[in-house]
DNA sequence: AACTATTTATAAGA
DNA sequence: TTCTTATAAATAGTT
């Protein structure tokens, strides 16, 4: 943009590409800034440098206001934002359900973020499933000794819970696990979702 | 910054608000994309418009992928399991403090998952590496020939099941992995993003 | 939406 | 890093 117009694409030399990222990042947080003030908007910027270091700007307090108001905006509550009757399902106090029940806002973000949960759980059952067929494959090759008994292994049942199990349904292993941090075990049957615990602190 | 310099604060007019917040959105999406791919950096940018509509863009294939990053950033990695700084002090508005505390009540709910989500990132994580581990393990016995060899292999440091593990630390594969299925470029333009839709198979 | 006079941002060099 | 400066970009006010 000045001495030369240059092509938008990454900068290779390292040494290059740190000073240009220093100007432009200055320059880009003071128009968010801009944009935040001049026009009443709320901003909300996050920059991760190529060395992973953090810059951040928001309008807001903090970070996270943006976030929430990000995830329960109505574009990206759309959805799951139907109110599934179960899912306040298991939760232990009663006026802990009528504040969720009340607070449609809430419900949608808890929605949107438990649809997030439960992906992070599929992508764990898969993993432990994984790693079940790994370990069983392990010991396996451990208890073999000769030949006829590995043939046996091999084509026998497993010692362990066997096979591949199918696709898996929100309620794994790893599933049951989550949120052992707070509180009870979790309630995982088919539809609803145990938000209790997660909520438990309120 | 052109026909006359301006200063930056609220316009009141709101038409010339909204002419102004168009162009210099444009401006500031365009920015950040190419800070972007100039610099390589992973960049977040959340906009609501005066009137609450939408504009996003993230270098990310979605945007909760920089909400993971940022979740996850050694600077933020503690604070969001301390309870929010009060911020109801001298409000003088019933309706306007009703605001906040509905607020505060997101911030520690979004807190709250946000502490959840770590948990299951980190509980991911250990299940990536123990499975690399064994990985490695089932391919380093299938090069194994002798029954010495196998017998080291089985007092070595085969992962082990159940046990607690000392704490994973944050940004792992698996940390970084999230919201990595879904899908294409992103578009800042309108309110035409549906986010919930690209975070993967559902 | 376009125009355009100015202000800003910034690439390259020191 | 910081400054300098020539130039490219962004944009405020106008049409």
């Amino acid at each position: 943009m000045t001495r030369e117009k240059i092509k938008i694409r990454k900068i290779e030399n390292i040494a290059a590409r740190q000073v240009t990222f220093s100007k432009r990042r200055r320059g880009l947080f003071k128009k968010a800034h801009e944009l935040a003030v001049l026009c009443d908007a709320d901003v909300g910027l996050i920059v991760f440098s190529s060395t992973n270091k953090l810059y951040e700007f928001s309008s807001t307090s903090n970070m996270m206001e943006i976030f929430g108001k990000y995830i329960w905006h109505p574009k990206n509550a759309r959805k799951h934002s139907q109110p599934a009757p179960d899912s306040t399902e298991g939760v232990s106090s009663a006026r802990l359900r009528k504040e969720i029940a009340d607070n449609k806002k809430l419900l949608r973000f808890g929605e949107k973020i438990m649809e997030e949960i439960r992906q992070l759980q599929q992508k764990g059952d898969r993993l432990v499933e994984q790693n079940e067929l790994l370990k069983q494959q392990v010991a396996e090759m451990m208890t073999i000794k000769g030949d006829e008994r590995a043939r046996a292994l091999t084509f026998g049942d497993a010692p362990q819970e066997g096979g591949p199990r199918p696709p898996s349904p929100p309620c794994g292993p790893f599933a049951a696990a989550v949120g052992s941090s707070g509180g009870g075990p979790l309630e995982c049957d088919g539809n609803s979702f145990d938000v209790s615990l997660k909520l438990g602190s309120f």
